[in-house]
DNA sequence: TTGAAAGCGCTAACAC
DNA sequence: GTGTTAGCGCTTTCAA
């Protein structure tokens, strides 16, 4: 590793291949304001032949415009995260803005770390998971004066905008369903994160719709860390063995549904009839197990696209009008894990048996 | 959405409310330079009070510096990518330096204009997957005059440095263990991606090494899109209706082989007896199936940490010399879809049937 | 249609 | 230990 470093080209050095003032250079890279044909192209021929690749710092301080979009996010293993961002980047492709991603691992301080961070490069806007803060991450959000919208979760009250689901509905709607198809021994197993809000918040609502009837979550489990399967294989063991009765299992999450649901089969266990079972997210990734796992879509890139759009929507010069509040709302898809004598039977449901 | 937007802080206002120089604010805030615990502590409070953020874009111009590492790559959907990111996100914490994620689509085109736009930020730094690069782009890097590692892949000559795997290697190993295991007939399953090179040169060397034995590939299937798991099991199906004969396939990535392996065991086939299975990057998602799909690291994670160090060794101040080409070696998983019958008995090993 | 001057907010280098 | 000066490489503004 030893090549040469070379002074970075400038301005300059194009306008005096070109034969041109630097001003002139600088308009017909950037498009702006009337340059003869010829000029025009005299100027691209030497940008291209010397190789010159713009300084945006420089041009980002003289022209006090950033083309960046701060994206804070808690990690990219959650499987939901992905496809946020492909969201983000499909809304924000054509707009002339460029996300820039930061990782919080769920932790408020990183959080604010990382908002430190992006915040300093002045970017046009912020998208961040979560409607939880720390007061200094709200504060710096407040003071910087730049469109912000929160992700995901739809409880609570956003500091500029937000766009997600309501976590506590999801939770209560799977409840709902799960009562009505007459489901009365309901576990719950999930991952062990206190600062996982959304996972919270369903789990509330859940435990909230189910009391509503009388019922209480009759065994519950948290795991972290390790291959999600694997655990939710682990823990549907011992979950039935400690409590052989359940007649339902509400998973955080499809992955460790999914694990659950491949021990059960493999016990040869009747799957929904003497266990129910649901997840949480929708991921395509699980489509082609033997059975499909009933679950409740996300929406995870519907929220990047929307999100982009309100950040895009919100830039000077736009003076488009936009929403504080979009609160997605996904149905449960039912898969083959949740019994459904009481439904009526929709095209595509198996003949009851 | 309308909340007024503030004129920003500068240094000046920080410096005005602490009665002390701009540059003397400058200093506490970078830890640079010799000031006074006093001084220090009034710079601090005040800062905090006001909520003041640093402009990064002002601070690397003047500083010609940027803390900014550049990371391209295809994409996030390849299960691959995340783990190279959490591995360079590890390797740079606390040099400082922040990576900055840009993605390729696998098309060269739009690796060029990412690569355009990450340098106009002039990053300390890029970490790029793949040797296979536009004209346009490896020029661009060259002329660019900053450390540039390319990562996943070492068949070829890098830009500046490389880390990662020989694919092509792998793919011979890989053949190599199942010729040992003495299945003949063998297919390959995998993406139809011709800009994927990796996957391409695994094959390669994997196509290589069986004709070496005077063994052709029996037969094979390339698919693009959709959830991997559900293509494995379908093209699986398809394969063995229309060559029945197969006793081997070899997969090109864990996803879809562990969508054959599940449609495999539901038909009660006898894996690895009957067919092995073999995939390919120890994905621990998978970690939870009935049965542990063969395969072989692509040591992601480690990628990502050493490309990481080689950027931050080799940043102005650091005048450690950095090996050019990282080569590293993975083994084989042999799980429990890889007959092993003529191979030494190792720890672990079941008992042979 | 083109050019010249001023300055974006900060830091390096040098004074005191 | 602290302050002053002179830019970093562009874009804005205004003049020609």
């Amino acid at each position: 590793m030893t090549r040469p470093p070379r002074r970075p080209l400038t301005l300059r050095d194009v306008s005096e291949a070109a034969g041109v003032s630097e001003m002139t250079v600088s308009r017909v890279l950037r498009d702006k304001g009337d340059v003869s044909a010829a000029t025009r192209q005299r100027v691209r021929d030497a940008a291209k032949r010397l190789g010159y690749v713009p300084n945006r710092i420089a041009g980002s301080l003289a022209g006090g415009r950033v083309n960046l979009v701060a994206v804070v996010i808690p990690s990219l293993k959650n499987m939901v995260f992905p496809e946020v961002l492909s969201g983000i980047s499909e809304a924000l492709a054509g707009t002339g803005l460029q996300p820039v991603v930061g990782f919080t691992d769920y932790l408020p301080e990183t959080e604010e770390q990382v908002l430190y961070e992006m915040l300093s490069w002045r970017p046009s806007g912020v998208i961040v998971a979560g409607l939880e803060h720390s007061p200094a991450s709200r504060a710096m959000l407040t003071q910087s004066g730049i469109p912000v919208v929160e992700i995901m979760d739809t409880d609570g009250i956003p500091i500029d905008a937000c766009v997600g689901i309501s976590h506590r509905r999801a939770g209560r709607e799977m409840a709902e369903a799960i009562l009505a198809e007459g489901y009365r021994r309901i576990a719950f197993l999930g991952t062990k994160m206190p600062l996982d809000h959304r996972a919270r918040k369903r789990l509330e609502g859940f435990a909230e719709r189910l009391s509503e009837d009388g019922i209480a979550i009759a065994d519950r489990e948290f795991y972290s860390g390790g291959s999600a399967l694997a655990k939710g294989r682990e823990m549907t063991q011992r979950l039935l063995e400690r409590s052989p009765d359940i007649d339902f299992i509400y998973y955080s999450n499809d992955m460790i549904g999914a694990g659950g649901l491949l021990w059960l089969l493999e016990r040869g266990v009747d799957v929904p009839g003497r266990i129910g079972l649901a997840g949480f997210n929708g991921v395509e990734l699980l489509d082609g197990l033997p059975r499909q796992l009933a679950t409740m879509d996300a929406c995870r890139r519907e929220i990047g696209r929307r999100a982009a759009e309100l950040i895009a929507a919100r830039q000077p010069g736009t003076a488009i009008v936009t929403p504080e509040r979009l609160d997605l709302s996904p149905t449960i898809a039912w898969g083959d894990t949740l019994r459904r004598s009481t439904r009526p039977a929709k095209q595509g449901d198996p003949a009851p048996a």
